[in-house]
DNA sequence: TCAGAAAATGCAACCGATTGCAAAAATATT
DNA sequence: AATATTTTTGCAATCGGTTGCATTTTCTGA
C-alpha cells in the first residue's frame, strides 16, 4: 500500500507558476481572481488530488467548523432522534459534530466541556445531566465568547438560546385528560427537580390538580431516573398501597411502559383501575398493550432547531438573539388513559 | 461579556524568560525538562489560564486526534447503541468522535467520505449503506493509510478489520427453531443482498430449510427497507395469499413487531398461527403481544470493539491487525414463536 | 497612444505548537 | 582547576492556508 502525500496548495502554485495565495482564493470565490484562472487552479487542484486542509485553515482563521453536542445518554430514542436533526443541519452548512454523553453525572459533563472547549468547538449545545445544578463549568465557553444553547434539558441564561417545548403546559394536559377521564389520584413518576423538564412538568400536574380542587398527596409523588427498573419498583410501591392510585403520569414512556406491564402482571387492569399517560411517544408507546397515551414531542425538529439557530450565530446573522425558542407539542391519547 | 484571547505557549515563554520549545517540552513529559522548570511551566500555564491549541498541533504533528463514524441512520436503538459504547472508548483514549449519517443512500455516503477525509480522522468506523455497491470510495484513506474499521455492515477488504456477528449462524438457528416449532412455511423479510448481515442470515435461513428437506420457496420472500410501514405492506401481501405462511422470520425486530400487530389485527393468531421471530433485540421485542422471539445483538460492545480496535492500530499497539471480529449473539425465544 | 482607473496577482507575515540539532549550563572526572 | 559528560534549553524551520497591502496587469476613455 503506497502512502502518498497530499497535494497543498504550494503544489498547485508551483504547476501553475502562481502564488500559494492566488491559488488559496481561487480555491474559494474570492472575486478579485480572473474565472479562467479559477477554472485553472480547480482543474489542476482535481487533477493533483488536492484535499483541503482544515488545520491550516482553522489554525488561522481560528474558526474549526465544528459543533459540541453533549447529551446525557446517546442511546434513548428521543435523543438519538434529536441528534439525527442536528447532523443533517449542521453537515448541510459544512459543521461537523463532535459529540459526547455526560452518562447523567455532573463530572463528566464537566469534562465532557472541558474537552470540547480544548477542541475548539465553534459552539456547543447541550441537554444537561440530571444533577447538574449550575452553568459554572461553562462559563470558559461564555467567556470567550464561544454560543451556547441548551436543548431540552436547559438552564436559563441571558447569553444562552433555549430549545423547548411547553413542558409545564404539557404537564397540565396530561393530568387534566386523566382527570377528565375521571382520575381522582393521580400518581407522578418524575425526575431531578433540576431540571426544568421534570419541574415544569411537576407544576402543570399540580396546577391541574388544584384547577379541580383534587389535593396534592405528596405520597403520589415518586421521584427516580425513569428507567424501566425505575418503573417496576414504582409499580410495587403502589401494588403495596392502601388505597390505589386510579391514574398515573410518567414524565417518559420507557417508565410508564414498564409500569403497565408490571401492573398487567399483578391482575390490574389498565385503563378501567388504573389510566396511565407518559411522555415522549416513544415508539414503545404504539406497541404496548393498551396502547399509551403520550405527549408528541418533535426530538428531530428540535435538533435541527438548535443547529440552525446556532450556525445562524455564528454566521452573524440575523434572528440568531432569541432566548427561547417554544416548540409545539400534542397530547397524544390512546387506549392507556380512555375510559370513554 | 469581554472576550480574552488564549495565552499561548509563546506568553508563557515570555512570562517565564524561557524558550516556546521548552514550553512545548514542558507541557508534556519530555524528559529533557528538569523536574523544578516544569513545575513552573506548569504553574503558569494554569494560572494564565492556558489551553492547547490542537489545531496548530495537528497541522505540526499531521494527526488530529479524531476519528470518523458513518452510519445509515443514528436514530435506532441499536446503533444509538453503537455509538455509545464507541463515544465510551473514544473519549476514554482522548479521541473525538465525528458522526455523520449516510441515509441509506451511497451519494450522501461518498458525500459523508470526502468530509471526514477533509477533516484528516485519524480513522474511520462505517456500517454501509443499503446499496453501497464497493467500496471505492474508501480508496483515497486506504491509500493514505488511514485505518478503516467496518462494523455490523461491513465489506471485505484485506487491510479492513470488521466487526461482526455470524450472521449466517443466527440466521440458521431463527429459522431452525421456527421449523422446531412446525413450521413448515416460513416467509422471510429482509433487505439489500449486497449487505453482509441480509445475505448472510438469508443463506442460514436457507441452509436450515434445506437441512429439513424443505424446499426454499421464492415467494416467500420479502426484500424491503424493513421500516414499520413495509412491514405492514407484507403483511397485506401475506394475507393476500392462498395458502399463508406459518412462520415469519424478519431481519429486524421493528418490521417484526409491525407484522405482529397488522396480522393481529386481521385476526391471525400468533404464534398459533404463524409463528414470528425478529432479529436485534430491540426493546419493542419485550413490549408487543405476544414478546418477540429476537436475536440479541451486542451493539455496545460492537461499537467499543470497533474503537478499542482502532484506537489500538492508531497508536501501533499490538493485536490490531486481526481482520475479524465475531461478537457472541443469542437467540432469545420468546412467546411470538413458542408453540410448546 | 498614453494616463488613470480597475482588476488580478503576489509578497510576506501571520496562526501556535513541534522537533532535530546545536548550544549552553550543570555535573562528574581526573 | 581544567576537561569530559551529561542535562537542559534554545534556535529556527516546519506544518498549510489566509489575508492586508503592495504591485503588476488589463482595461477605459480621451
Amino acid at each position: 500500500m503506497s502512502i502518498q502525500k497530499a497535494a497543498t496548495i504550494y503544489d498547485i502554485a508551483e504547476a501553475l507558476s502562481l502564488s500559494p495565495a492566488t491559488v488559496s482564493r481561487g480555491l474559494k470565490d474570492h472575486p478579485a481572481i480572473r474565472k479562467d484562472t479559477r477554472k485553472r487552479i480547480l482543474d489542476k487542484a482535481k487533477e493533483m488530488g488536492y484535499q483541503h486542509n482544515s488545520f491550516a485553515s482553522n489554525l488561522r482563521r481560528n474558526r474549526t467548523n465544528t459543533i459540541g453536542v453533549i447529551v446525557p445518554r446517546l442511546n434513548s430514542y428521543f435523543m438519538s432522534t434529536v441528534i439525527a436533526g442536528m447532523e443533517r443541519v449542521a453537515n448541510k452548512s459544512g459543521y461537523n459534530l463532535i459529540i459526547s454523553q455526560s452518562m447523567e453525572s455532573i463530572d463528566k459533563e464537566i469534562a465532557n466541556v472541558k474537552t470540547m472547549f480544548n477542541s475548539r468547538v465553534d459552539g456547543l449545545m447541550v441537554s444537561l445531566a440530571y444533577d447538574t445544578p449550575d452553568i459554572e463549568h461553562f462559563e470558559m465557553l461564555l467567556s470567550k465568547g464561544i454560543p451556547l444553547i441548551f436543548f431540552d434539558r436547559i438552564f436559563e441564561h441571558p447569553n444562552c438560546t433555549s430549545i423547548v417545548i411547553d413542558n409545564y403546559k404539557a404537564g397540565y394536559e396530561v393530568t387534566n385528560h386523566l382527570i377528565e377521564q375521571g382520575c381522582k389520584r393521580i400518581a407522578h413518576i418524575t425526575a431531578s427537580q433540576k431540571r426544568n423538564v421534570y419541574a415544569d412538568r411537576m407544576r402543570g400536574y399540580k396546577h391541574a390538580l388544584s384547577d379541580h380542587s383534587i389535593a396534592f398527596d405528596e405520597n403520589l409523588i415518586f421521584m427516580n431516573n425513569l428507567s424501566d427498573q425505575a418503573g417496576i419498583d414504582v409499580s410495587r410501591s403502589i401494588l403495596g398501597m392502601k388505597t390505589l392510585p386510579d391514574g398515573i403520569f410518567s414524565a417518559n414512556d420507557a417508565c410508564a411502559v414498564s409500569c403497565i406491564r408490571e401492573l398487567k402482571q399483578a391482575g390490574i387492569k389498565i385503563p378501567e383501575q388504573i389510566a396511565v399517560a407518559g411522555f415522549n411517544n416513544d415508539p414503545l408507546s404504539k406497541v404496548i398493550k393498551p396502547n399509551l397515551t403520550s405527549v408528541e414531542y418533535p426530538g428531530e425538529e428540535m435538533g435541527e432547531m438548535a443547529a440552525s439557530t446556532l450556525i445562524r450565530r455564528l454566521d452573524h446573522l440575523e434572528g440568531a438573539n432569541l432566548n427561547s425558542i417554544v416548540l409545539r407539542h400534542e397530547l397524544i391519547i390512546r387506549e392507556s388513559s380512555m375510559r370513554k
